[in-house]
DNA sequence: GTCTATACTTTGATAGAC
DNA sequence: GTCTATCAAAGTATAGAC
């Protein structure tokens, strides 16, 4: 029942049809997983034919792939970048909780991803060979945070005696699995663990030098 | 081409049917995932005919999901059941690197099964429903660590200045993390993180009286 | 309670007009 | 570059014999 466009699409500009079909795909991979989603669930979403996803894309596992990996370091690169400025003329304290939150936030935006990939024997393989060759992993952001213990520790605001490598590790992790259950038992959920930022907080009082 | 069995499979006694099919399930959910697992690959590895299938469980989301539930409840009674014994007569440092390692493989043992629940948007609800009905997550854990690392404190074994509730938080996030990386990136890639052992002996150091 | 055979539906992918 | 229409294959589920 379309009265004025009989020719064109309902108002999708012809040019914006690739990045339509990978901002659904994303959309519905994060919404209700991968187990059910069809190509005709993304043409609908995307207002756009199957016949188009099959010119842009290889075909389905191709789609998917390019998705999940831009997906991942997309937000990983934001996160990266943003780090240094992070803790510029901050104390340990306030740099920590501000890094962590963010942290907590980078992984609630990639698990959703993270969780689809082992869904998918295929793309959980070639996902890991990816993030192997390019050296990814939570290691990354723990020797991101070690380092910076480190320096602060030889500029004597964090103690001597702190093992800047655990120290690191307590936190990334912490950030990770307050993200974690989030993701695995919803935002709605009460959350009964303890709040991340009194865990930072108090993790930055046992590092940090009075 | 059987030559001596025309009237009855060829070994699997006809009452396992029901427990092999589970068994063959939760075996393929957490080899290759859920995203295509079909009732005839289940039929074919389980030894039975697909109709079997439909003979024990109403259909294909029933059965996913009783696999599901019980590859959570199954490990998750069996550690909780083996805490106590672990922490008796050891040291704050031994027990801590007892449930650790214990408290990792009880995670991967599970990671793979919830990892298949976030493939599915109605799998997700109901899991989620039936967890928070059961008051379950990973806050158990940090609250039995945490009483645990109580009792040795007022005994003097654990440093009175201790936030003993963060503290359990890192402990049980480190054992997460650590599992997960496995899960995430698989067990053949080489670790770079700091082992799980050693972050616990450094957080034991830090909590346990000298 | 289990099987073989099959009905019915959905899915990924392609052909061809515009 | 995008669409409509269509196909072959694969999927879930059922019927009926034993």
């Amino acid at each position: 029942m379309q009265t004025d466009a009989p020719t064109r699409g309902r108002g999708r500009p012809p040019e914006g049809v690739r990045e339509a079909i990978l901002a659904t795909t994303l959309e519905l991979i994060a919404e209700q997983g991968l187990a059910r989603l069809t190509t005709r669930a993304i043409a609908r979403h995307a207002n756009v034919s199957e016949a188009s996803i099959y010119y842009h894309f290889a075909d389905k596992p191709a789609l998917i792939e390019g998705v999940i990996l831009d997906a991942v370091l997309r937000p990983l690169r934001e996160f990266a970048a943003s780090f240094p400025a992070r803790a510029a003329g901050k104390s340990v304290r306030d740099a920590l909780l501000d890094y962590g939150l963010a942290l907590e936030s980078f992984w609630t935006r990639v698990l959703p991803v993270l969780s689809a990939v082992q869904a998918d024997a295929e793309l959980r393989e070639r996902f890991q060979e990816r993030i192997n060759e390019l050296g990814l992993g939570p290691h990354r952001g723990v020797n991101a945070i070690s380092t910076y213990l480190g320096e602060r520790q030889r500029a004597g605001a964090v103690r001597g005696d702190v093992d800047t490598r655990t120290a690191a590790m307590s936190f990334a992790s912490a950030c990770f699995l307050s993200a974690y259950q989030r993701h695995m038992l919803g935002a709605r959920t009460r959350r009964k663990l303890p709040s991340l930022s009194s865990v930072i907080g108090a993790l930055a009082d046992l590092v940090a030098v009075d």
